[in-house]
This record gives structure tokens, C-alpha cells and sequence, in this order.
DNA sequence: GATGAATGAGTCTTCATTCAT
DNA sequence: GATGAATGAAGACTCATTCAT
């Protein structure tokens, strides 16, 4: 079973690999060994090195933006979706260290290719917070003078660095969770009108259960 | 003068050669052309390769903390201060946009040794956003539940990841100035124990001005 | 039928694609796939590559040999015997245009085996030329001193480099005929010791078809 | 001296290896080892291995042109230009035994490139042939049927087919004069109208003897 | 100090060949 | 017999670094 998934295989020694070497430090070589494969095998899966990198980045993003959707859309404020967002994107990172410093670091990478390709999926992440501001903003919540295309990339930013920094030290002196709260707390009063719902009321799933008869 | 100068040439040809095709995708060559002097000369004046990247982080982060550091001397209340860090660390982003791309893209490589490197500059860089938080907190402006050591990074990340998007962008939407006042907002606002003292009276420069006979 | 014939579907597949790439550029894979068949089928008929290329030489100048020689059989003076040879050599070139160019161009690789083993029927081919020329000798038609062994090579060299022409030019100048006769008549009275025998009576076939009943 | 010429070095260890496994079984690393230089230095000089073949080809044919040029020109009689592009092109073959079976075996290669590129300076020296020809047959020498272009061929391909059984044979059977001899005779008698003119008051270097003082 | 020609270690990638199914 | 996925040896080429001038 694990023997057959040579793709699946391939890429996880490549994010170890990528992870541990940086892309350009990295040898075909060391994959292949890590993944069990011989050298040539993996050109049966991918066209040349940064195939792998893209194909990672793809996948694997992919992955996380359908896993951090479906998470804030258990729950119907915007204020708790900006906290779920914030907690679900570091719980992600402190999961898959690995893939979190990639990502981090060697995406970052100023290739041509990169700098648009990053924006693919990338603007698709970011757009998941732009939308919560708008909907923020729709119900009166968030003041109306916030510009959810700069609000996003500070939010994201925010989030981002404070992973970096987990990622790039051996210890880690917060917690997820205080970390999460806290950046929450800063940007949720930072652009507050009046006082978010009362929470305990409004996780979807709760109330989907208690009144919902709807397939939806 | 400037033909004397090799070392700052070399410094200068190499942030513009790894801005535009990053560290590993820059040749020696590439830089000693720019720099106008012989491959080797290179060799004089750096160890090697790596060693120009580290010298260029070194000397050119010291360059800009001691700006915004000055810059954000003028003022006096701790919300000013933050306001005019944002503002600063983005202005200098738009005015060494070369350097900026190298600081955010390359110096993010995962190379163990810069892993650590990092961190003394940049330590120093977000030491500046923490001391102003505490600041605020021992006069009562901000909050004490704030934790300086994930605001700063909380702070630092927002404008890193906006001043990216500029880096990467061709064309920019927002100008310095709003993306800095909003950034400013969302971290003021969400942080603010009583509202900041009024500005106008706080500018140490127009104090100092006033007083001070020194030549400069 | 012809899905059968494995092995003569992937010889014929090799002429294709070694004449379209030459042996060193042309991959198994590509035989293969033109043979459709299995890349390892390729090797149930085969010891390995350089084994397709001996053996379509042995087998196709085999069959070039025997025809030619089938030919001349049906002439019976010397005279006659070259010019047919000269037309037979080159209406086969442009018969089989991949073949042509396979041992024009590939079997002149100078592989150490190639060399001592091009020899093996080529001799035989060059021989037929030889023999030509010692009967027109003791027929008192030839001079005496053109020597066989030179001869062979000159006339055999001139058809050869004519067809190379033909094989490397997409359009070609001179029609087989005319080259064949140009060819036939330099060689022709370059050694002639006294005029041919009258040509209508030698046709052998001729005779044969006056006297045969046969259906073709 | 012999150290400084690594261009030439280079080419020279280039046709010795290329002579003795062909082009795709010679090793760059070979080729420097013989050159003595590191291999890396090769792309100083060449772009690839490539080009190294085509560099030899290039300034070797035009060497030899050149020299073949020179010598027919010593003489004047058509005739006897024939006899001496013969024993020329046989000499040159003879002492340049491994450039002679590079561009006998490798440069029928059939790449693209070289089935084009090998026109340009071959065709010259098949041009030379042709040009006897006419000349011949506007001074009524040759027979008016004879085909230039047919026969430049005809006649190369004899003495390159001559060459070629030198050059992969260890030890040859015919001097290189007798072949020469042999050859011209057989197109000589092959195409003549009327004699030859004598042969003794023709050669320009005779003639040039007998007025010239110089010290040649 | 400055040069830039020379070096040669290092790696991605190819592809003939194998072999489990 | 047939398949084609997997193998891994092999080599062209690059480029940071050196050093004779």
C-alpha cells in the first residue's frame, strides 16, 4: 500500500527534503533516497525539480484552503470567523511544520514563475478574509472604512510572521492558541463598529442541528 | 570617488542582481559585470558568495533601524510612534524596493546559518514595535493583556506582507500612505486602552527646534 | 498477420525511426511505440539496441545483395552487367529512402564492431563488382590493367555518393536513369579495351520470355 | 607556446578522440584529458560538444579546400587538374588519417543541422571538381555529355570510398598513387573527347621555373 | 591591488535495460 | 510471451573559486 503511492511518496520526501535543505540545497538525489524510489523514478512523476515544488505548492495548498473554509464556515459571525481563521491557519502550521516552512520560505523564492504563480492560490486564501470583512461590514459590525484589500494582507501578515517564527525557532514560547487570540483580539477591536453577536449562539453547527431541516 | 568604492559597488551590484533573480540564481559574474570590476576582485573584498548576502543584510539593516529608529524619536506618544514605524518602514520599502525584495524574498532561505542570523538584526528591528507597546502600556494607552512579544510580530508581519505585495506587484493600488494609516488603525484601535493623547504637541522635532542651537 | 510478425514490425519500426534520428539520437521507447509494441517486447527479439542496428544491416543487405545480384544474373555481357548494377543499386536507394540513409549515414559509425562487420557483406556487394570486371577482362573487354580491387571501391563510391545526395536532398536534380547511365558510361569507357558485345542479343530475360511460357 | 593555443589544442584532441569512438561514444572528459586542459575550460572555447564538431569541420574543410585549390592550380591542363585532385585529396586523406575518418563517419551524421550545414563547404569542393569538367569541356577536351554535376559527385564518392576503405583498414593494400592513378584513369578514358594535351609543357610551375628568380 | 582564464567538483537528467506481474 | 514501471549508471555542462600575471 505505502510501497505503491510513488507520487504521494515522492512529495512528502520532498517537503521533508525542501524543508530541510531549502529547494536549492536540496539534491534529486536525497528525495529519491528519503522517498525509496531511485533517482529516475521521480522523472517518471515529474518533469524536473521545481515541478515538484509547484506540484507541492499546488496540492498541498489546495488542501489547506478547502480544510480552513470548511472550518470558519461552522461558524455564522464574522468576529468568530476572523478568530477561527486565525486559529485554524497557526493550528495548520504547527501540524506540518515541514510544509508550513517551506511554503514560508522557498515559495518565496523571486522566480518569475513563482511571484505569478504564488498568486493563483495564494489570492484565493486571502480572498477567504476580504470576504469575512465585506460580510463584517454588510451586517454594521466592521467599521466601513476598512479596505478589506489591505485589511487581508495585514491579517494575513500578522498570522504568517508569528508562524515564521515557530517555524524558524526549536521552541516556541506561545501557545497556538494565545497567539491566536491575541492577534485576533488586535484586528477584531482594531476595526469594530459595535460589539460582535453574542457567540454562543451563532456556531452554525450548533444551530443547524437544533433548527435546520435543510439538507443545507 | 565612485570608481574607488568597490566594496559598495560590489554591495549595490549584488542587491541589484539577487533582487532580480534571487541568491542561487545569481552568478558571480552577474555581479562582478554590474559592479564593473573582474570576477575576482570579488574575491577581495568577500569571502564568498553567501558572504555578500550576509554583508548586505548586516550593513544595510543597520542603515534601517537606525532610520526608522530616528524617525521615530520625533514623536513622543507611543501612538504616533507606531503610526510613523508604519509609515517609515514603508516608505523605506518603496525607496530601496531592490533591498526590500532581497530582505523579503531571499533572506527568508532556510540556510541553518541564517536561520540564526536572522534573528540578531531583526530581533533588534521588532525590539523597537515591543518597546513602544510597553510604553503604551506603562502610560495607560494600551492594554495590558497585549503581549508585546506577539504584537510586535503581529505588527511587523502586516507591513511586511503589504510592503511584499508591493514588491511583487508591478503596479500598486494603494499608495504608502493609506496602506500605512490603515495598518496604523487596525493596531491602534485594537489596542487602545483610552484614547491617544492629542497630536499636535507631541512633535519632539518642533520642540526641539525651537529650543536647540545645534549646528545640524 | 502483421500484428504478428513482432519481429519484423519492430525492424521495420528501427529503419523508420534511426533513419528519422540517427541511432545515437533515436530511443528505444520511440521503436517501440512505432513497432507497437512494449518497450521490453523490443527486447524478447533483441539483445539490445546495437543488435537492431546489425541486424536490419545483415538482414536488409541481404536482401539488397541477392537482388541485385538476381538482376544482373539476367544480363550477359559485362558491359551490361555494370549498367544494371548501377541502375539496380539506385533504384533500391530510392525504393527504400530509410534504409539507404541508415547505411549511408549510421553504419558508417566508426563503433570498432561496426567497422570489422560492415566488412562481412559489404565485401560480398563490392564483390559483385570485382567479378564483373575480372569477366570482362578474360573476355579481352576490360583492360587489363584496371585493377579489380580499386575498381570495385571507385564504381561502388561514385553510385554511393550519388545516392547520398538523393537520401539528404528532399528534391532531387537528376533522375535515377539518368544518373545510372552518367555513372555507367564514365566507368564504362574508362575501361573499355574494345567495344561492348551488341546489347540486344544479351538480354537474357528477353530470351527467356521468347522461349518461356510461363504466366508472369 | 604549445601550452598557450588551447583553441587549437582542444581540436586537435578533439579529432583524435572523435576518430577513435566516434562522436557520441567521446567523452568531453576525454577530449580535455587529451588536450590537457580541465574540462570545464572546453566551454570556454566551445558552446557544447556540438560545436567542437562542427569548429573542426569548419576550419578543417576549409584548410583542405585551400590546400587542394593550390595544388590543381599549379597546373593547367584539365586533364591533369583531375589527376592531381586525386592524388591531392588521397595525399590529405593519408596524412590526416583521423580527421580524414571524422569527417568520412561522423559528419554523416544525420542530424538536421549538419545535413544543411555540411552543404556549404562540401559543395565548394565539389565545386572544384565541376569547374574542371566545364573547363574541360569548353576547350573540347571532354565529351559535351558528360553531366558536371552528376560527375563531381560520381568522382568524389570514388576517391571517398577509396579513403574510406584506408581509413578503417589497419594496414592498406594500394599506395595512394596507384589508387590515384587508377581512379583518374578510369574517368579520364571515361570521358574524353579527344586526347589529353602532353603533359610536360603544362605545368605552370615548370613555367614559372624556368623565368622566376626567387628564392623558391 | 586587480584581473580573468582556468579549474574541476558537483548535479540534474536521460534512457537502455530489467523484471515482477 | 508481453508489458511498462522502475531502475541507476553515466555524462554534459555550470559556475564558485583560485592564482599566475
Amino acid at each position: 500500500m505505502k510501497v505503491a503511492d510513488k507520487h504521494g511518496r515522492i512529495i512528502q520526501a520532498a517537503i521533508k527534503v525542501f524543508a530541510r535543505n531549502g529547494f536549492f540545497n536540496s539534491r534529486i538525489a536525497e528525495i529519491a533516497k528519503e522517498a525509496n524510489v531511485a533517482d529516475g523514478t521521480i522523472y517518471l512523476y515529474f518533469n524536473n525539480k521545481y515541478d515538484i515544488l509547484i506540484t507541492i505548492f499546488e496540492e498541498e495548498m489546495g488542501k489547506i484552503i478547502a480544510s480552513v473554509k470548511n472550518e470558519i464556515s461552522k461558524y455564522e459571525s464574522p468576529c468568530e470567523k476572523l478568530e477561527h481563521f486565525a486559529l485554524q491557519h497557526l493550528n495548520l502550521v504547527e501540524k506540518n511544520k515541514d510544509l508550513a516552512e517551506l511554503i514560508q520560505v522557498e515559495l518565496r523564492q523571486s522566480s518569475k514563475f513563482m511571484k505569478e504563480y504564488r498568486n493563483k492560490r495564494f489570492a484565493e486564501y486571502l480572498h477567504i478574509i476580504a470576504n469575512i470583512v465585506k460580510e463584517g461590514q454588510e451586517q454594521g459590525i466592521f467599521r466601513k472604512d476598512v479596505m478589506p484589500g489591505i485589511f487581508k494582507r495585514a491579517f494575513f501578515g500578522a498570522l504568517d510572521e508569528m508562524s515564521r517564527f515557530w517555524v524558524l525557532s526549536p521552541r516556541k514560547k506561545y501557545s497556538v492558541k494565545t497567539a491566536a487570540k491575541q492577534i485576533s483580539s488586535y484586528f477584531l477591536n482594531g476595526i469594530l463598529e459595535k460589539p460582535c453577536p453574542a457567540t454562543k449562539t451563532t456556531k452554525k453547527t450548533t444551530k443547524k442541528k437544533r433548527t435546520s431541516k435543510s439538507k443545507k
